[in-house]
DNA sequence: ATCCCGAGGG
DNA sequence: CCCTCTGGAT
């Protein structure tokens, strides 16, 4: 019982701390309607951000809408985004999913996780942080970020990311879950990086359990 | 468990 | 040169 309440003390000073270093918000991807969030959203899984709005500007002026890229060949729509990487596999999946939206969904990005998840290409992650970005629903994006620092710290030890989604949820407050990813992640990559973690640089430190993987 | 895959950092 | 990067599908 003392070390869950020595653990959540922890918690709350280093959620203090994150707050204090990182801020509590943070700008989306660009975008002028949903269907651009998710994909942009989409297309930075294992690239960082950096390299997606890179590509966002004229991705988005050579398809403005679902409907656009549902009818577009794959060539073009791997032209526009070759620059992040995985862009075949990225490619087919855009496309896949605006097919699916149009003739699934009405045009229209499902809300809800269900609908969310049978689009090609989207999965927990990119389903979950959509609505976080595009609703403000709450929800604990777990990223490769979120499951090696929650776990180090000792706030997680589950074995997957759904495991560990379902610990955090319970040991967060609410409030917390839609700005914990992204001071997670700025948090991993200049501190606690995924090899040779800086912990002399850390400001969570004094209450981190240092499970290092 | 493996593959995808360009860009940037060490 | 070698490594990793806000995953997802097979």
């Amino acid at each position: 019982m003392i070390t869950e309440e020595i653990n959540r003390e922890h918690i709350k000073k280093s959620l203090a701390k994150l707050d204090e270093i990182y801020g509590v918000t943070k700008e989306s991807f660009y975008h002028q309607q949903p269907w651009q969030l998710l994909a942009a959203i989409m297309l930075s899984a294992q690239s960082t951000d950096k390299q997606v709005e890179e590509v966002l500007p004229q991705l988005f002026n050579r398809f403005p809408n679902a409907e656009n890229m549902a009818e577009a060949s794959l060539d073009e729509i791997e032209d526009a985004i070759r620059s992040i990487g995985l862009y075949k596999n990225k490619a087919k999946n855009l496309k896949k999913c605006c097919q699916q939206i149009m003739e699934e969904f009405g045009g229209e990005v499902p809300e809800d996780m269900e609908g969310l998840l049978c689009l090609a290409g989207v999965g927990r992650k990119t389903a979950t942080l959509y609505r976080s970005d595009a609703y403000g629903i709450p929800g604990v994006t777990v990223d490769t970020h979120v499951f090696r620092i929650s776990r180090r710290l000792g706030w997680a030890t589950g074995k997957d990311p759904v495991q560990v989604e379902l610990e955090l949820q319970d040991v967060l407050e609410e409030e917390h879950w839609n700005r914990i990813n992204f001071q997670l992640i700025y948090h991993g990559r200049a501190v606690c990086t995924a090899r040779k973690a800086k912990c002399g640089e850390c400001v969570l430190e004094a209450w981190c359990e240092k499970k290092m993987d």
